[in-house]
RNA sequence: GGUCGGAUGGCCGAGUGGCUAGGCAGCGGUCUGCAAAACCGUCUACACCAGUUCGAAUCUGGUUCCGACCUCCA
């Protein structure tokens, strides 16, 4: 059963999947950075890491999953003299900065909930292991593969480079980067524009900074990751997750920190996320083209045409391959809802089905279909595409085209439900109600005066009890053998 | 400028040397008091130009266009 395999950022080849440590997997996953609101973006990596994390967890295997929130704020261009950005927000809201970053990981947490992600095992600051940084940034120093330079610490590549390959991951040679990064203008303490800060001198005004023994100030953004998996996973972990555009700086300078420190690779499969485009360009912060979770929520923004459930948002993010760019669009977010809803009621259907003595169907080989698909690098649009055809499969047996008997259908209930719900972390809709006995029993009270009115061909009230329902967002169906409802949200 | 990745039908998206991806939308039916749902049928593809091959949307070369990263970003 357990064939999985996981395309590797750093060999770009898929690779079987088998973890350092037998049965027992550690994963890190770059999380955000708490200075607003999470975007579509964001749900990104948390939805695609929650299917790694619950598909691990669905072969046996123990997990611990790490995911950091930054909460010290990083440089927000060269330009702004050292300001970082949670300080520059705090400043425009006029709060506290750990103000700001309790306020932002809240409203993070409560959307990655909605949509219904896992809590990792972890969650660590960076500001909860400054003391971690320090005694990492010392070690580097101590290696000599460190400078100090007006109260900075440096960490210097190209001497990296000599005896390590600075570019293994992206796939940047150093002569490159040598002389295509950018030029800082004279206020740098760098020697070279290659080398990238493990620790900065606050300026005076700054607010988020700590002791440590070369200046007071603040940790560099990378050395916060190399800090913690080092501390929960250890010194060579199994998976390290993240979007695609943090491969180059930050997880080339990571894998340079964690191996000059334990003289070991930290990482044996590095995975990452594509983007979300909107109009064919990456949806993100600096390009204030981005729709915040809450507003896709609420429907409350001037590209949305409606609002869109988290359940929806998760969907379609799952219809497209974690590696490919998945562009935002109303009408594809629609036809997902669409989609979305016609599998949930299939699911719903297949229970009611009285089963029949004859069978004519394999459960099984969707079986297999199911796990090649899950297996083949979490591939969930092909998945769903096998999904759909037990979909169609159930309206088939439902309208008596196709025969299934009783040990098939409990079968086929629990592979769909095992998919949706457990791997795909779908929700689904009628739980929580159908479970409310009051509920249900007022529901069928309303639909026993609607039948009896069609009976006396009374069709003005049976079909405004019918829309009434309609507007509390339950469905009716009416079929042969009477009337189902069906709550869509 | 450098590095890397794309270009698939009305929309979103898989895939791959020969076998229907899937979802949504459209069109025509069946069913229904009317709806809805469901079912059946149906239509629109693989950027462009060469080449390899019995056969290419899939491989190779070139062209055009787009994106990501190189600076904080999921």
């Amino acid at each position: 059963m357990n064939n999985l395999k996981i395309y590797n950022t750093q060999s770009k080849k898929k690779e079987p999947f088998t973890p350092v440590n037998k049965g027992k997997v550690g994963m890190y996953v770059c999380g955000p950075t708490v200075y607003g609101n999470a975007h579509l973006g964001h749900a990104r990596p948390g939805i695609t890491f929650d299917i790694v994390y619950r598909y691990l967890l669905h072969l046996g295997y123990k997990v611990r999953y790490v995911r950091n929130i930054t909460d010290v704020g990083h440089l927000v261009n060269d330009l702004d003299e050292g300001e970082d950005k949670i300080i520059k927000k705090a400043k425009i809201d006029n709060l506290e900065p750990m103000e700001v970053v309790a306020n932002y990981t809240r409203s993070y947490h409560l959307d990655m909930k909605k949509l219904n992600n896992l809590d990792p095992s972890i969650e660590p600051t960076a500001t909860g292991h400054i003391i971690e940084q320090i005694e990492l940034i010392k070690d580097i120093i101590s290696k000599g593969y460190a400078y100090e330079s007006n109260g900075d610490v440096y960490f210097d590549v190209s001497k990296y480079n000599e005896r390590h390959n600075y570019g293994k991951l992206s796939g940047r040679n150093i002569e490159d980067l040598i002389s295509n990064t950018r030029i800082l203008d004279g206020q740098s303490s760098k020697k070279k524009n290659e080398d990238f800060a493990l620790w900065k001198k606050a300026k005076k005004n700054h607010i988020m900074s700590w002791p440590s023994p070369w200046s007071r100030g603040f940790p560099g953004w990378h050395i916060e990751c190399s800090a913690m998996s080092l501390k929960y996973l250890g010194t060579s972990f199994d998976i390290h997750g993240g979007g695609m555009d943090l491969i180059f700086p930050h997880h080339e300078a990571e894998i340079a920190q964690s191996s000059i420190s334990t003289g070991q690779d930290p990482v044996k499969y590095w995975m990452h996320n594509n983007m979300i485009t909107i109009n064919g360009q990456k949806m993100g912060k600096s390009l204030g083209n981005f729709i915040t979770l809450d507003e896709f929520f609420t429907g409350q923004h001037e590209k949305l045409s409606k609002s869109f459930s988290p359940n929806t948002i998760r969907f379609f993010i799952l219809q497209a391959h974690y590696r490919s760019p998945l562009d935002f669009s109303n009408m594809a977010l629609e036809s997902s809802e669409k989609g979305l809803q016609k599998l949930l009621r299939s699911i719903n259907t297949l229970e009611k089905i009285k089963p029949s003595e004859k069978n004519s169907v394999n459960t099984n080989s969707y079986k297999k279909l199911f796990y090649e698909a899950i297996n083949d690098d979490f591939n969930t649009p092909i998945l769903i595409s096998y999904i759909f055809d037990v979909v169609k499969l159930i309206n088939n047996i439902n309208t008596n085209k196709v025969l299934i008997d009783k040990k098939n259908k409990n079968e086929l209930i629990l592979l769909m439900k095992t998919f949706c719900f457990d791997i795909l972390g779908l929700k689904n809709n009628k739980v929580s109600t159908s479970k409310n006995e009051y509920f249900s029993e007022l529901i069928k009270i309303l639909l026993q005066i609607r039948t009896t009115a069609k009976e006396d061909k009374n069709y003005t009230l049976a079909d405004s009890i019918r829309s009434k329902l309609e507007k509390l967002n339950i469905v009716i169906n009416d079929n042969k053998d009477g009337t189902d409802w069906d709550l869509d949200t």
